[in-house]
DNA sequence: AAGTCAAGCAACCGCATCTGC
DNA sequence: CGCAGATGCGGTTGCTTGACT
């Protein structure tokens, strides 16, 4: 058809259909991830070399935790890992088997928008008829929450606040078997540099912020229970606000090597497998075959043919 | 049931870097 | 060495979905 020549030379844009991913995916198994500009050339496909890849390594790669919320364990390596060596979200899901950068990159903004809500909230008790609107998000987000006033960001009494809740698995991936967790915080005020939230301790800092203790809502059991809650155990105990700006040193983040974390280890970088080591490129998709070198049949040959249907699960570091 | 709003996600864009000629 | 194309990366946008009124 004279149509489909005209069609064949236009850049097609938006969602993938699942035709294109399996060209995909066919070019991938027949000549590796690369070449992406010769997937278009060749005529199999409407999409830009950089469309391709990028579907390929974001959707289509294997091994991606794809439709899985991030662990508390994963969340915490964000976290450091984004105070080392900032937003180089690449390097940063090296060590994190399975995410993507941009996973981590979305998964970071999206925890940027929130704390800034939370601390604007926290920061402005007499706007509260201005943030009707957040105050309902905060409902959704805390099964159970009553309203209570908006306060100012309070601060603990020095006595320890200490809690327990079970953690929800989300991945069958995960890597994480505790089923406690604890954190403890010393003073609330250590919590006002955004990077050291987790989840966990945005949920303290949105309870705190309306005259809830993080221990008396653990005790209606309405902690974030859709979101699996990070192995932390949280001793900060900063001093001043000098102290605080040296959140901006990317060696600062190992000031919390000693945070008490006995899951992980050690608080910073040295944390536990499968986080301990980036993961590399090659070694995405290609886990299992770690003897072989990366050659792109080399790449597929171990996996099953229905091995784009069914992810499996990724081994545990001891396996 | 319909409308509103925000979160999450997928994909695009522009720039930087790499690589081959 | 310089250039052009390919690839990688980070920022941004827009769509979808779900919670809520």
């Amino acid at each position: 058809m004279e149509g489909n020549r005209v069609e064949m030379s236009q850049i097609r844009k938006g969602p993938w259909k699942a035709e294109e991913d399996e060209v995909l995916i066919n070019h991938v198994k027949k000549y590796g991830p690369r070449d992406w500009s010769s997937i278009r050339s060749k005529g199999l496909l409407r999409r830009t070399g950089k469309s391709c890849r990028l579907r390929w390594v974001n959707k289509l790669r294997p091994n991606l935790k794809n439709g899985c919320k991030f662990t508390g364990e994963e969340e915490r390596v964000v976290i450091e890992l984004q105070a080392q060596f900032g937003n180089k979200w690449a390097k940063i899901a090296t060590y994190l088997p399975g995410r993507t950068d941009n996973d981590v990159k979305n998964f970071w903004s999206s925890r940027q928008k929130r704390l800034a809500r939370i601390l604007q909230n926290s920061g402005t008790p007499s706007s509260s008829s201005s943030s009707s609107s957040r105050s309902l998000k905060v409902k959704k987000e805390i099964p159970g929450f009553h309203d209570v006033p908006v306060m100012e960001a309070p601060k603990l009494s020095s006595s320890m606040e200490e809690l327990s809740y079970s953690k929800e698995q989300s991945c069958s991936s995960s890597y994480l078997d505790n089923s406690q967790t604890t954190i403890k915080v010393e003073q609330f005020t250590d919590l006002v540099n955004p990077k050291l939230y987790t989840d966990a301790n945005i949920a303290q800092v949105e309870l705190m912020s309306r005259g809830k203790t993080p221990y008396a809502e653990a005790q209606s059991q309405v902690f974030f229970p859709q979101i699996p809650q990070p192995q932390a155990y949280l001793t900060l105990s900063l001093e001043s606000q000098d102290l605080l700006a040296k959140f901006e040193d990317p060696y600062f983040s190992q000031m919390f090597a000693p945070m008490d974390v006995p899951e992980l280890e050690g608080g910073n970088l040295n944390v536990e497998q499968p986080f301990l080591e980036p993961v590399t490129s090659s070694e995405f998709g290609a886990k299992d075959e770690t003897d072989n070198p990366m050659t792109p049949d080399a790449f597929f040959d171990d996996f099953p043919a229905d091995m784009f249907d069914q992810m499996e699960p990724l081994p545990k570091p001891s396996e």
